[in-house]
DNA sequence: ATCCCGAGGG
DNA sequence: CCCTCTGGAT
């Protein structure tokens, strides 16, 4: 996609939207960093209906370590591949609290060694809690990169790196909301709706999905 | 490449 | 029924 239209494209997402943000509920890094972690395969909508229960009970890592891996997984059993992230969880808080004081450090490789967290989970704690001009190429972001011709890879590494090297500086720190949310609700995966997309005449796909 | 794994939509 | 949802570890 050459340059003028990729300023258009981001141009346009930004006459739509503002100020996107996450639509995952949270209070604090750490908060978000737990429903990022519970958000794997799962739709943001039930991670929210889990940790509205959750967070009052366990809203710190101290609170959640006491909490119990047992009791934290009947608190989301009705999110896919509870056992392994109620696992995660506690193994990860127990890290931050007998290493970083209970706090979510704000660095890459440190969130990378969490337990349960990999690339995408730290990029989304990177931009979203601490404001870095990181891109988390997730699900949708993958989709839309490679549909439209914005950000075509055969890797989510691929298309986060491309992602890097197209976006105008102005759009970085948004950049990943823009296009997750216009994935999700527009550009989505099954039947994505052109007819109502506001970059449909620079889209390289355009109705020729499905 | 495979496993984990519930809810919601079509 | 099938597909998809802000993936990560082995």
């Amino acid at each position: 996609m050459k340059k003028s239209v990729v300023e258009q494209f981001y141009q346009r997402l930004r006459e739509n939207n503002p100020a996107p943000t996450t639509e995952l509920d949270y209070a604090s890094p750490f908060q978000l960093l737990i429903a990022v972690i519970l958000s794997a395969q799962a739709t943001d909508v039930g991670v929210n209906k889990a940790t509205a229960r959750l967070f009052p009970v366990a809203p710190t890592a101290e609170t959640m370590l006491a909490l119990g891996e047992a009791t934290l997984t009947d608190y989301i059993k009705t999110i896919g591949l509870y056992r392994t992230k109620a696992r995660n969880v506690i193994a990860t808080c127990r890290i931050l609290v007998e290493q970083y004081g209970g706090e979510v450090p704000a660095d890459r490789t440190a969130l990378e060694a969490l337990p349960g967290v990999g690339r995408k989970t730290a990029n989304v704690v990177l931009n979203t809690a601490f404001g870095q001009p990181t891109i988390a190429v997730d699900t949708h972001i993958f989709r839309l990169g490679n549909r439209t011709g914005l950000a075509p890879g055969k890797t989510v590494l691929d298309v986060e790196n491309k992602l890097l090297r197209v976006t105008p500086r102005e759009f970085m720190k948004d950049a990943h909301h823009w296009l997750i949310l216009h994935g999700r609700y527009v550009c989505k995966a099954r039947k994505p709706e052109c007819s109502r997309c506001c970059v449909v005449d620079l889209c390289e796909f355009r109705g020729k999905t499905v």
